[in-house]
DNA sequence: TATGAATGAGTCTTCATTCAT
DNA sequence: AATGAATGAAGACTCATTCAT
């Protein structure tokens, strides 16, 4: 019967109320999970009835994809801005631990958000091509700091795609800390020597 | 209240039929992930009747466990074996390639399994547990082979972890071929090279 | 999991329809049995979804044992106030007809209620508190009248207890109707006399 | 489709195995309760598979009742067999002492079973006419019991009913030992009392 | 006769979404 | 704009009964 329109807030005050709603669906879905999370919660969670949740949002999925967007940048991929100067000043190795180091602190914010929300990429299109986004645009960023810098010339798109491969799967490792044998900073020595050997 | 005892089938009829609901369970969930499963699918997937399922099965999880432990080996981590002779007959990088082949084939028989399962670590125990288990074969087999060919000596966890995770990426991308930019005979060739530098 | 809260009502019309749900869900349960209802009935008996009615109890169990918090009072035992006045203005005897009358018509209310409930004393813990409590105030009504008037002065609690089981078979036998050869003014007027005796 | 014949069993392995199947379930519904035990717990118990359950019996109701009629004379009021010689002997107070002794030991042999079941008469047609025979044996008996001894001449029915129940509930009192307050001893002692008063 | 595997209707309960106020 | 009460379809699981062997 009635459209259901999903009105855009205009109001300072509906803007706000928006963002809350985003903001403590994403914070739920990334904790206990897409499936283990309900909309009552979610609007519990951000002080605001069950009914006025959908007057901002089509659905449940909405929301999290909303929050996705918002908060994704910070939570996946979150590649530092390195300037040039930067780079002659620390020189490669110092770089490639700043980024590690970067990665790790920022994993570290989700935790258990990651894997959850990245396992939707088969089911889900919109968070297909969120990450889908995400990560040419990460890929973009790594290849011009090394083009500009001379360290690699050729096959670049995959050296890239192998070179964050590598970091993604240290920096999983060191905050989900699934093996306890393992010696973590002697890790971290191993994948930036073998990144600087490999594109050498 | 009552002990809804499961039952083992003995007769061979029933076996394959607690295979058959095994098998078509799993396939679901890892068709179209875990919670968008529902048990009447499993059990008409399975030409079989929802309550045979709970004969054979405490819960709709279990069916689940079973399904990862009976194939969950064939798809994650599927590590070949590879003898003395093998190696000298071939040498390493042909080895190399041969174990990311083995990878490759054996990841496309799941292909949208793997994530949305290895999500559930975080939130499920005997997921967890798999994983763990699986992990420790792989490491152990790639330790041995390496050591007995003197091509790893001192950092050995580590460094065959960098190593795993090396090749697992390369097979996720060659299957799920999320980046339609890259070539991947330049992949396999780079992370082989990238592998026996390492290493060296 | 998600904490599924039990709402109480505020608004009126809300209030209402949580007793409308007690209310018709009692009288299900006591005249078709608990394990012969269904919450799809309940909802309909109260014109109501099947949805609301998890919002307000826990689950089926919750309806019942408030209905009995509810209307129990009325059903077992509903020992009516006696004032000392009353008491010498009308004789022991015609008090005890006046409390069997009261026994009579408040169990007509309910019928089939009584046994079935009962029963439950054995499964449920719930059931055998509130009979508990209820037989506690009942005696203690009944055996303060008795002292007050100086009916009753030793081994009181014994003595009441055999009175008020005299007086429940009674009203049983008048209200259900098993043996039609009795003549049922003749054993109002024998249980009345056995009393005074007794307790001479 | 097929007829489903009830079978009488002739073989005497036969009429063995419908007797254990009786006596299991009936044993399992008064532990238990009606609903909370099902036909495949009362195979079990009997040693015999479910499908031959129903070739003795039309379904789990009958189980129930056959139970009932073999041994419910055993356990809802079994009124022992008196003697004139034996009343002579004894006086009335002891006889009646005697009848209660036996109506407490053949109780405890069910406990549970009696209300659970008892409740049943306002459900199940079957029940109500199985507790309807027992009273009126019972009855019959102790009438006869008494008149033969001319403790009793008028209004023999309603005084019987009204004795017979004083002593149930003395009986139930005693068995499921409610009231930790009350004396027995003396209760057994008042209740006697009041019998020998009130037939006077 | 006997087995026990198999059936599927029926039960309780949850939750995304809508609606009356 | 906002509330939160209400809806009802859908899901997991049980169990009396039937059927293939």
């Amino acid at each position: 019967m009635s459209e259901n329109e999903i009105r855009e807030p205009i109001q300072k005050r509906s803007i706000e109320k928006k963002e809350k709603i985003i903001k403590s669906g994403f914070e739920l879905i990334c904790k206990k999970g897409y499936h283990n999370t309900n909309t009552a919660e979610i609007a519990k969670n951000a002080n605001v009835s069950t009914g006025i949740v959908y007057q901002y949002f089509k659905d449940k999925h909405d929301i999290f994809i909303a929050g996705l967007e918002k908060y994704g940048d910070t939570i996946f991929y979150p590649f530092p801005a390195i300037k040039k100067e930067d780079f002659n000043a620390k020189g490669f190795s110092d770089i490639l631990k700043y980024i590690i180091q970067t990665f790790i602190s920022d994993h570290k914010l989700s935790e258990s958000a990651h894997e959850e929300i990245t396992a939707m990429v088969h089911s889900d299109k919109d968070v297909a091509y969120f990450f889908y986004k995400r990560e040419m645009e990460m890929t973009e960023k790594f290849s011009k700091m090394l083009e500009e810098n001379n360290i690699i010339t050729d096959n670049i798109l995959e050296k890239v795609h192998i070179v964050i491969g590598l970091i993604d799967n240290l920096c999983h490792e060191i905050v989900y800390h699934k093996h306890k044998d393992l010696n973590y900073d002697v890790m971290i020595d191993l994948v930036v020597e073998n990144i600087i050997k490999f594109l050498k």
